[in-house]
DNA sequence: GCGCCATATGGTAGCGCTACCATGGCGGGG
DNA sequence: CCCCGCCATGGTAGCGCTACCATATGGCGC
């Protein structure tokens, strides 16, 4: 009765204490902390004095209760340990740290359903922004995405109709411009290796496809392919597989780096000359292409890049301002090495 | 007026709107939702029909204030794309998919300082577990750890002194048994070499130095560390480093697996024979040592079995049922290979 | 048959914050 | 000199849910 207040709360302070103590009302401290623009700056330095006093900290449930937004950006990425996602992830974090700003991460495992259960999931908790993985979502998700109410951003891809904001690149040219390279190269009998095969290696493959269609080289038989996910391991597995199916083989256009250090150990175990007998190229650049031996090409992306710019893209559409452009392709580039000089 | 209701909320159906639906207070239906046990089978029938005729979802910030709980478990992490990060979180996100709860996730970037800050975070939102990594928090984020209310789950290592419980394995026992591996084998000016040099690697090391010094091998000169992140082509200068201080190097345990294949590619590049004139050992015992040629002896260790552990311990602790077991050690295994078959 | 207790359900009162509207003071135009 | 409108500030009323306590019901012991 006397102190109904240690009923429930933590006992932390909270903003009608803050208001008492700096002889405001609870809404100007409000005010203070969310638009200090709005009270005048006397105002705003007691009630800075009493927000450091108390040690005063907003509760995020109840102002998200209280505003119906929260102060979250849900992130959808297909996997956690594949570097290329955490890159972006990465990228997300730092452009995110500084701001009042959470993040919710969720793993889709690849699965188109279980993308539609997390936005079920992250929908209740009304987030500022929303920044996924693909342009690939079912219809159920898609339309979980337009009627979110907030900024959404796909990333990793590019394309003419995206949801809301799209940041990212065309895997289809990063497949053909490594495949075409290994044309000029002098290579013809030009395989193409690829694990877990999700929406963006399907469309690395067409890249291949056409490039090598292109040149009047394509034929089924160099094209490996497993659904099963990516390892360096696997891509061992996958380059004895091709090589089986396609006895002169020359070179390979990996469906990422991990296939290609696999390819590469193979070679090695194997005796086969790289770049000479065969010539291996990567895709996303990760560090240790640089450091192989020999170092391998690789298509580098800017994963990094991408959660960076998604962030920046959410945050201006948030602030009113949305991008003139919806739409970003940031690009890749050809690393030449060693893997490819014949 | 009319309908005060849209004046605020997105209009989504509340626990009311259940509740008048199936003829029950409000209350039933929050109970009906959470401990199903305490209501009759017959209203708990009537209301989930109430419930799926309006697609009624609970709102997690309105429970979150009203409980002062939020179904949120708050994860520290060193590093988003450090694989070994990235698989106790995986352990993490498989463990707690199916359950109400979802994950904050934070990372630290190796600094004790941006840890304490982002607990400052967590606190206010009253996670249901804290899950951070290692056990060398600063005296302040130690006490908002012991003060936060909740359960925490200290991984990646094993201590006498957890905050609360802590599962993880000896870095020390690790770095004794690589070295001792490669004392075995024959090899005797065995460096040690090290990126970034947070407090496990720091463990491990001093593993190394306490194998090497029992076998009276130890000079200092064998070591080579930097602060400086971990990659594989820190790993190739750091071994031409070493190699340069102490040319008669004739093995080497890598800080980890990035490191170790940095160095085989340096041998590779500088036809030092491995095993034969080198031999490497590395850490974590990541997919690529298996298939890299030769392949690369490491200490296999169980992080996504460490995040499963921990998000099951904090569970029994949220449960009622704290572990008998506060402290659990995983351990680690020694994988020999190629590397050091000499 | 009566009271007691365990069980099932409901009412009330917040949780801590912000949206909305109201108020009072001030300056400028007519 | 008055009125209007703008600015800074405050009061009130929830946001949607659950903790706490009250109430009703029924079974049981004596």
């Amino acid at each position: 009765m006397i102190k109904p207040r240690s009923r429930r709360g933590g006992g932390r302070p909270t903003i009608a204490d803050v208001a008492r103590k700096a002889g405001v009302g609870a809404i100007t401290v409000s005010r203070a902390l969310r638009e200090p623009e709005r009270v005048s700056e006397d105002l705003r330095r007691q009630i800075q004095v009493a927000v450091d006093e108390l040690g005063y900290v907003p509760d995020p449930n109840a102002r998200a209760l209280a505003s119906a937004r929260a102060d979250v950006f849900g992130v959808l990425v297909p996997s956690l340990t594949n570097n290329v996602f955490a890159e972006v992830v990465r990228g997300i974090y730092d452009s995110l740290s500084d701001g009042p700003f959470r993040v919710q991460l969720g793993n889709t495992h690849y699965s188109g359903l279980e993308e539609e259960r997390l936005l079920q999931v992250f929908g209740p908790q009304r987030p500022a922004a929303l920044i996924v993985a693909g342009i690939n979502q079912t219809p159920t998700a898609r339309k979980l995405l337009e009627t979110a109410g907030c900024p959404v951003v796909q990333v990793m891809e590019t394309g003419p109709d995206p949801v809301d904001m799209l940041v990212g690149f065309s895997h289809l040219d990063g497949g053909r411009t490594a495949t075409e390279h290994l044309i000029e190269a002098g290579y013809r009998r030009i395989g193409f290796i690829g694990a877990r095969m999700d929406p963006r290696s399907q469309r690395r493959l067409a890249g291949y496809r056409a490039a090598m269609e292109a040149a009047g080289l394509f034929d089924a038989r160099l094209v490996t392919t497993t659904p099963v996910p990516s390892s360096v391991t696997l891509g061992r597995e996958l380059f004895r597989d091709a090589l089986a199916k396609a006895p002169t083989l020359d070179g390979v256009f990996c469906n990422n780096d991990d296939i290609a250090l696999g390819v590469l150990f193979e070679c090695h175990r194997a005796a086969i000359a790289v770049p000479r007998t065969i010539g291996i190229v990567g895709f996303n650049d990760l560090d240790m292409m640089q450091s192989a031996f020999p170092s391998i090409t690789s298509i580098r992306t800017y994963r990094y890049e991408i959660g960076r710019r998604s962030v920046a893209m959410a945050l201006a559409a948030i602030a009113g301002k949305r991008p003139e452009q919806r739409v970003v392709d940031l690009g890749f580039e050809l690393i030449r090495r060693e893997s490819t000089a014949r």
